[in-house]
DNA sequence: CCTTGACCTTCCAGTAACTGGAACCTATGT
DNA sequence: ACATAGGTTCCAGTTACTGGAAGGTCAAGG
């Protein structure tokens, strides 16, 4: 398979896949004569993981440990689970961060007629003096 | 008060303040001889602006179109309204797809018995050969 | 055989919103 | 005079790509 074919099956674009070969995420692809880049069904797979882990939110080095505990067939599970556990931690530090801005905002946007006049509790607020 | 000061009050650092400055977020401030800069009480509201808009998830760019409105003594609060209605709708589609994450990693994290044995689903499912 | 068009290649630059660090200047107290 | 704590500019790096230019490759059609 060439960049473009496994680009659609994985849905993470060529431009990506290239990138995540320069950077080491993945080995470097088998060359055709021309120079196009061939991809296994092997390739596809990692690259299908690679997909699944960023979807869940993992930064590109989190995908990489991943990757690295996968390969490792020794791996004990619970370096896995850590990494995993540590991950829900980070987001619901994320989730409950978003909440309080949306919170903060709600309250604030009711507060606003909303209509043509130029006073607006919003601004206001994000102007008052104190802290 | 110098950019350190102003720092402290504000909770924003040095260096974003001067960032902030260099993007034309804030205006130029006015500099003393030795070339320091000097904020006055305004310069600080403003910087206060910035950093509760900020706070509040507003991109930078979002929160020049609020510092123009503030600025706009004419302008209408339905304008204001609904840049914060659009960015609550933004706020609630990243709560979404972090907790869709989560739910996900936690069923696995559930399934991972995560001890020293290799096994792990997890990575299985990270690994598994559909979609 | 040649062309056309789709696809591939590399490389450079840009994005968002800063942060770190180097090299140097200014202000203040002893 | 000097130490030290601030300030200054400027350049590079971060994250995870994305866009675009300039050019090479491949398969099909005339």
């Amino acid at each position: 398979m060439n960049i473009g074919e496994v680009a659609a099956e994985t849905g993470i674009t060529s431009k990506s896949i290239r990138y995540y070969e320069s950077i080491g995420l993945i080995p470097e692809a088998h060359r055709t004569g021309g120079g196009y880049r061939q991809y296994s069904d092997k390739d596809v797979q990692i690259l299908h993981f690679v997909r699944r882990a960023r979807n869940l939110g993992f930064t590109v080095g989190e995908v990489e440990e991943l990757l690295s505990l996968y390969r490792d067939r020794g791996r004990a599970s619970a370096d896995v689970r850590e990494i995993a556990i540590k991950h829900i931690t980070d987001l619901d530090k994320k989730v409950a961060e978003l909440e309080g801005m949306r919170a903060t905002l709600t309250h604030l946007v009711e507060k606003c007629h909303g209509d043509d006049r130029p006073d607006c509790p919003i601004l206001d607020d994000l102007a008052r003096a104190d802290g």
